[in-house]
DNA sequence: GTCAATTACGTTCTCCGTAAGGATG
DNA sequence: CATCCTTACGGAGAACGTAATTGAC
């Protein structure tokens, strides 16, 4: 038993027309050749389908349920169909996307701008989520890339998109307020506050022999907004990424770069190994790998 | 595009085992001509459905839409052609029947009986109709076949089943109740009663010369059981066919045969013109065909 | 006698299998 | 280097077209 889209339409078509001659035209067939494929249409079904006399042709009472059950299902391929090119054409289709809140801050907004204008009929989610938020997101498939902070994650699929340095931020009446660059030795200090312990930043800071037995009682929030504030207020310095520099943008609060080049912070792009991206999200990606060069 | 149930059923089979030699044993392919078929399914949906290494075999994002599509259309398609070779191995189904009201009580009993006996799955439908809303249960549609009375119905085609005759009944001190067999014209008398004008008995016997004229006001009644009570009671004589007698099986009651051999009354089982019997329709038939015979 | 479906037969093309090639872990 | 997918190529069978045949009105 086997039985094509052709001969769907086939069968369909003399079962419309009731005529075999007009029926092979429209399915571009010699009305023999037509013949023979609705004999083996009824030879694969187990029963005749049509009542035919040389002047008349009509669906048997079986022919009829069949008929019903065969546009039902040319419907529905020609849906399947339908909708394949369609996501192949990126007409429709969904995309989401973990980013860091600091990416999803200052790359996000001109990527996904760009990236609607391109495709204004794919539906983009964007979820602004520390690293780890993200990774889960990106393992469990809830997400098909996601922007984070780290390097070494053998679990994805990673494009390194740049690598960060960091700053120290203060207010224009500190002693380091007007310089150049400092190194981390130099910004390390009694003031100094930092991220909650949870954060990434934290984590990849600690990490440093610099900074290894300074101040671990420091002051310790949890938002960029409120250490901005408090450095603001004249209460100590950070370090933090550059990305996140927007958070200090205020008066008297300067930012100084880390000199120490082993102090980078990598953003990646990961994907899930072993899975290819939607086309949907394969034009996200690009889209990201290009704001990350521009 | 076309595509076949065994390009579904291949497709499918890589989908769920997601190795292609695996897959291959499974459609009784060569692993080769099964690449091959994966690859013109993609050609022919114009997207990459799996992402292969040739270590790993996975759905791409697109491949998985397309698999749940094929995976409804696979299992409309076997449903489709089991309930075909239900139908035509006679496990479900259905046959509606009309009958005259004699016929449905002296033949289709036993019938049905037999007919059960061989198609127990099959749903069947009996309505004792008189001849004219039995030809109008089968021009509609609502009856595979009627039994009807009547000859020359160009409508329908007809096998006639019987020529029946006709009888006289009347009680057993009627004059003519000892004959064998009287003739129309000496049936003919003041103390005839006749059905109603709209049965197809009365209108039958209303266009026989040998009783034109004869007192059409008498006693005119609808059911047969009545007109056998008023015989019985020695209101009149009646004539009827030799099917409805099994009313007037009573005491004091005689039928007496109608010797006129042209006043015959055709019952014929009719079914639609051009139109295919279905095959549980099409067994019911020679079951009738049979009882006539018998 | 004409129109229409089926059958006959030669051709074409698709599909399959064997075998070689190439990539990955 | 072993596994496994892909490509190459030749053959078998299915599908198609032309033409003759059969059948109905």
């Amino acid at each position: 038993m086997n039985i094509s889209t052709r001969d769907v339409e086939a069968f369909l078509a003399l079962a419309h027309t009731q005529h075999f001659t007009r029926a092979a035209e429209r399915c571009h067939l010699s009305q023999s050749a037509f013949s023979q494929k609705i004999g083996r249409i009824e030879v694969s079904a187990g029963v005749k389908l049509f009542e035919r006399s040389t002047r008349h042709v009509t669906l048997t009472p079986e022919g009829e349920v069949f008929a019903e059950e065969m546009r039902r299902i040319q419907a529905d391929m020609h849906q399947a169909f339908a909708g394949l090119r369609d996501l192949a054409q990126r007409r429709v289709g969904r995309v989401a996307v973990a980013a860091l809140p600091s990416v999803a801050a200052e790359w996000m907004p001109q990527v996904i701008a760009r990236y609607r204008a391109a495709n204004p009929r794919i539906k983009v989610e964007l979820f602004d989520a520390l690293a780890s938020a993200g990774m889960s997101m990106l393992r469990d498939g809830r997400v098909d890339m996601a922007i984070i902070a780290g390097e070494d994650l053998q679990e994805f699929d990673c494009r390194v998109l740049r690598r960060e340095r960091y700053f120290l931020v203060c207010r224009d009446d500190h002693p380091l307020a007007s310089r150049q660059s400092v190194s981390l030795a130099q910004a390390a200090g009694p003031d100094m506050m930092h991220l909650a312990r949870s954060s990434s930043v934290r984590q990849h800071l600690q990490a440093q022999p610099a900074l290894l037995g300074t101040h671990p009682e420091g002051l310790e929030v949890e938002h960029l907004a409120t250490l901005s504030a408090l450095v603001a207020q004249g209460l100590g310095v950070s370090v933090v990424p550059e990305l996140t520099l927007f958070h200090f943008r205020r008066e008297r609060l300067r930012a100084v770069a880390i000199r120490d080049t082993a102090l980078r912070r990598p953003i990646v792009l990961a994907r899930r190994k072993g899975r290819a991206l939607s086309i949907a999200a394969q034009a996200m990606f690009e889209e990201v790998l290009a704001q990350a060069r521009g």
